[in-house]
RNA sequence: GCCCCGGUGGUGGAAUUGGUAGACACGCAGGACUUAAAAUCCUGUGUCUUCGCGGACGUACGGGUUCAAGUCCCGUCUGGGGUACCA
């Protein structure tokens, strides 16, 4: 029988589905395991090759984890709210709903083909209302809830109010807007409702806040910080600008230091670890008043170097500060009118595009220093960003690079205080050297400097010792359709949250998917009955697409519960994820924000862990082939790669499907592009050559390979053992099939080991019955199966899947070699490699006489006993370089082993009579014999 | 600029703690079987040198530590990713 995968796997798919083999149990004697891959959004390219690379590899971990005795919960579901399938819907009018559960089928069944454990009874869709009214009940919990300093903990916000009506607001410790007042118990109690709910919503850790936002207007929305990529927005590449907005955020910031101090309990890469960092950008330092001169006003600013505080020759305002006006002298109005009005019109991309271009104004006024009583003029600068800090800094052109560059465009003085640079060529931002110039500082080392001077500063209350972190509040409102609604209504111009008995707030049906005219979002188009209690406005915004994806994992622990989003009983079992899967460029992202949910839930006492995932690992990203053609400039003519530099032309990219080898199949091209169908080619060798680049997988780029083609022409177990054996997981690489026989040969060679009637000599092929024998195996047979399962397990440990399929290989052909045909080495085989190879696995297991699926299988042990040698072959070297090898009885000590080489005869012709200077044997290792 | 990760045959890659560099696979060359093809099997395949035995060189480059370095240290070049006037 040949080895048919086309029956094969789909049999066995069938068989899985139909008996819940995967099915994860809630409890239970056995440990649990939780392996979680990062759940795609259903795009309508459907799966490329790329999507199943961290799956597989999820899924040979979870199968691994079976045969290990855990209970394994492995599931799959879809991040289904997101912009394609509205823009799609702006475009054609179809419901996104629509787009959304075409895209889900057809993902289904591609994920089905490839024969994945996942316990399909546990799926989630973000976009669905028993879903998302779990999302909406969590961020009610957010909007009811206040970020207590005093514990580090989120509270619920009825005890802030009952602190506020017994004491006011002085001994609270709260992250809250810097602008709130204070106030005492009897004026909180005369404060209007309306006045009550604006504090109030200082405080709330999911508030509704003025702040400068990133409004992309091509996509009427705005975009939170990791949405945008170079200045541009990652979905459309559009342009993005800052605004002053009303929006619904998360005080993300409250939990900065605990996303930063968590960071060291997890297992994750140091790469991925540091880009958190970089993103939360915790910086210490001071703050520092500066009175400004004939005004009861002063400038705060925030530095990092107070010990340099002798060294400022200039105080720099962002453009946006409020000081601004006030501050500037009537000669300079025209002037900084100018310059502010120009840098508030200049886009994030222009203002990085010319990062090296300096421009500002000075204001006219001056601050006095606080040490030395000198006038220190006010300047306003762009490279001074609003939104950090206090939007102010004291310029040290001295000792900061940026300040430095100022200072020598506009030419202001440089104070050195600092010893150790060389001050004409650039400034010296080192934190070593003496202080000089610096008055009570000088002689003191950079380290005691700042001590000192922040002692000084808080001494004479100018300022205090202060962090400050770069993570900014993320921005929770979005201004289009497709997303959750923001269960609140506003009555009177106040916000309320909806009754959890109230939820799921359903996403209306509207007449089209574009703001309405006056720039409303999409929601404010639905039907004028869509109101809370039939009067009252709902929130017109959506949630981002970061919302459904920060607490999906505790979904699945409990993914179909009515009355809670999953029951403390069930959470405190499942506990974290034990492998997380997915990619790095969720970093800044959905990574933060998962975690920052986390500990909210945590801190209500709804979960019982503090991060969502103990191990992570990134799946390196699989690059497409992109082909182009070359179009000459202005004609209707396209040139071969190797002729396009005699033209002037573009390159166009060309679906990959048509070119074969890089040679493009021009009739097929022609009916692609019927713009090209008169086209005139300029041939080489009568072929027309395409250029080739490796670029990310994209439908734009026609370079996506789906998995589809792959496993209809060799099976999902060849795909599956391929797309391992590619390199390691976390690795980017290009996609291409090269090697894709060899891994296709490697399981035919295996099903030939059943098979094939290896005592009889008959040839390969042709109808061979299922042949194992009884037979006692040979030691040597025992060592290559022992060895394979020893190595097996340490791969699948260091999840290094390339190299275990490489020790597969092996193994297949040694015992191939070996004509073993018996039952007790292949039985045990079957099942170390079902974890990567399902369905064969799962086949030749049946043959051998099973009724049970081989997942009920124990990993089968290794015995150590097995593995030893008698002899060890050890290599003999001088001066490091091997010169031949000994085979030498394991028992031997390194002294005897010694004794042996030196006696050998090949070892006096390579010390050629000569005494060796000393010989190292390292045991069962290496002989080395220095000359 | 700063941070992180890499650079090994014609190709993908292996070498887990410093101990025989190039496992495994692709590709290529030659051969067997076949009318032929597919499939399968066998042999060879880092570079240079030699008829051959063998010898020399070899993990981006230059140094260093060590009996021994792809692996550790210093410097340089280079590719990829992240991030950026963050005071």
């Amino acid at each position: 029988m040949e080895y048919n995968f086309k029956e094969i796997e789909s049999n066995w798919q069938a068989y899985w589905a139909k008996n819940k083999t995967f099915a994860a149990k809630d409890g239970g004697e056995k440990p649990k395991y939780y392996v979680l891959d990062m759940f795609p959004y259903p795009s309508g390219a459907g799966l490329h090759v790329g999507h199943p690379l961290g799956y597989i590899a999820s899924d040979i971990v979870s199968r691994y984890k079976r045969h290990k005795g855990f209970n394994v919960l492995h599931p799959m579901g879809y991040d289904s709210f997101g912009l394609p399938a509205e823009q799609y819907a702006i475009q054609t009018g179809q419901h996104p709903k629509i787009t959304t559960e075409q895209n889900i089928a057809r993902y289904r069944e591609q994920l089905d083909k490839i024969g994945f454990s996942f316990d399909w009874d546990r799926e989630v869709r973000t976009s669905n209302p028993d879903y998302y009214k779990w999302t909406q009940w969590i961020f009610i919990q957010i909007f009811n809830s206040w970020f207590n300093k005093n514990n580090n903990k989120a509270e619920n916000i009825s005890t802030l109010i009952a602190e506020f009506e017994a004491n006011g607001n002085a001994k609270v410790n709260a992250v809250c807007e810097e602008t709130v007042k204070s106030f005492t118990a009897a004026e909180w109690k005369e404060y209007t409702e309306k006045e009550q709910s604006e504090i109030l919503m200082a405080y709330r850790i999911a508030y509704l806040g003025e702040a400068y936002v990133n409004w992309c207007p091509q996509l009427g929305t705005v975009l939170a910080n990791d949405e945008i990529k170079d200045g541009v927005s990652e979905r459309g590449g559009y342009p993005v600008e800052r605004k002053l907005m009303k929006q619904w955020s998360m005080r993300i910031t409250a939990y900065a230091q605990r996303l930063l101090d968590g960071l060291d309990t997890l297992d994750w890469t140091e790469s991925l670890k540091e880009a958190q960092r970089n993103w939360i950008g915790k910086s210490e330092g001071t703050s520092l008043k500066f009175k400004v001169q004939g005004s009861e006003n002063s400038i705060e600013v925030f530095t990092t170097r107070p010990d340099t505080v002798f060294g400022v020759s200039f105080v720099t305002l962002a453009p946006e500060h409020e000081l601004v006006e006030s501050l500037t002298t009537e000669d300079n109005k025209a002037a900084v009118d100018a310059y502010v009005t120009q840098a508030k019109n200049r886009s994030e991309r222009e203002r990085q595009a010319d990062i090296n271009k300096i421009t500002g104004v000075f204001t006219g006024s001056y601050v006095e220093h606080p040490f030395t009583g000198k006038q220190v003029p006010i300047w306003i600068g762009d490279y001074v960003l609003a939104g950090y800090g206090t939007g102010a800094v004291m310029a040290v052109p001295a000792h900061d690079s940026r300040d430095y560059s100022f200072a020598k465009h506009f030419g202001l003085p440089i104070l050195e205080v600092v010893a150790g640079g060389d001050l004409e060529k650039e400034s010296y931002d080192a934190k070593e050297g003496k202080l000089i110039n610096s008055d009570f500082l000088n002689g003191l080392d950079v380290k005691d400097a700042m001590k000192k001077a922040i002692a000084e500063i808080e001494a004479k209350g100018l300022g205090k010792g202060k962090v400050n972190f770069r993570l900014r509040d993320a921005v929770f409102g979005r201004q289009r359709y497709w997303g959750e609604p923001i269960p609140v209504y506003y009555k009177n111009d106040i916000p309320y949250a909806l009754n959890e008995n109230e939820l799921p707030l359903v996403l209306p049906e509207v007449d089209k998917y574009l703001p309405t005219e006056d720039g409303e979002p999409p929601l404010a188009r639905a039907a004028s009955s869509w109101k809370h209690e039939g009067k009252y406005d709902y929130e017109h915004s959506t949630m981002p697409g970061w919302a459904g994806s920060s607490w999906y994992f505790l979904r699945y622990m409990d993914a179909t519960n009515g009355i809670q989003f999953a029951s403390k009983k069930l959470s405190d079992y499942w506990q974290h994820v034990d492998l997380y899967i997915g990619g790095s460029e969720h970093a800044t992202g959905h990574l933060l924000y998962v975690r920052f949910w986390t500990k909210f839930l945590k801190d209500l006492g709804y979960i019982a862990i503090d991060e969502p995932a103990k191990k992570l690992i990134n799946q390196g990203m699989i690059q497409g082939r992109s082909n182009f053609v070359y179009r000459v400039n202005g004609e209707n003519k396209l040139v071969s790669n190797g002729l396009k530099n005699n033209y002037e032309v573009s390159a166009l990219h060309v679906d990959v499907s048509i070119v074969n080898n890089d040679i493009l199949d021009v009739e097929a091209f022609k009916n692609w592009r019927e713009d090209f169908k008169n086209a005139e080619f300029i041939l080489e060798e009568g072929k027309y050559i395409c250029g080739a680049e490796v670029e990310k997988m994209s439908k734009s780029k026609y370079n996506v390979v789906t998995p589809d083609d792959i496993a209809e022409k060799f099976g999902s177990d060849t795909l599956r053992l391929y797309e391992m054996f590619l390199g390691p997981l976390e690795q980017s690489k290009p996609w291409n099939t090269n090697g894709i026989t060899g891994v296709h040969g490697f399981l035919k060679k295996l099903w030939r080991l059943f098979y094939s009637p290896l005592q009889g000599g008959a040839q390969g092929g042709g109808d061979v019955a299922f042949t194992v024998s009884n037979d006692e195996p040979t030691k040597g047979e025992l060592k290559t199966l022992h060895k394979t399962i020893k190595k097996i397990t340490e791969d699948i440990e260091r999840f290094s899947f390339n190299t275990s399929i490489s020790n597969f290989m092996i193994c297949v052909n040694e015992l191939t070699d070996a004509k073993c045909n018996k039952k007790e080495i292949l039985e045990p085989l079957l099942v170390c490699l079902s974890p990567y190879a399902p369905h064969i696995a799962e086949e030749l297991w049946k043959q051998l006489g099973h009724t049970e699926s081989i997942s009920t299988a124990a990993f089968p042990d290794f015995n150590e006993a097995f593995l030893v040698d008698d002899n060890v072959n050890y290599p003999v070297s001088f001066n490091g370089k091997v010169k031949f090898t000994l085979d030498l009885a394991a028992t031997l000590t390194a002294p005897e082993v010694e004794a042996i080489v030196r006696a050998n005869e090949q070892t006096a012709k390579y010390l050629d009579g000569k005494e060796p200077k000393k010989v190292i044997v390292v045991h069962k290792k290496i002989v080395n014999m220095v000359v």
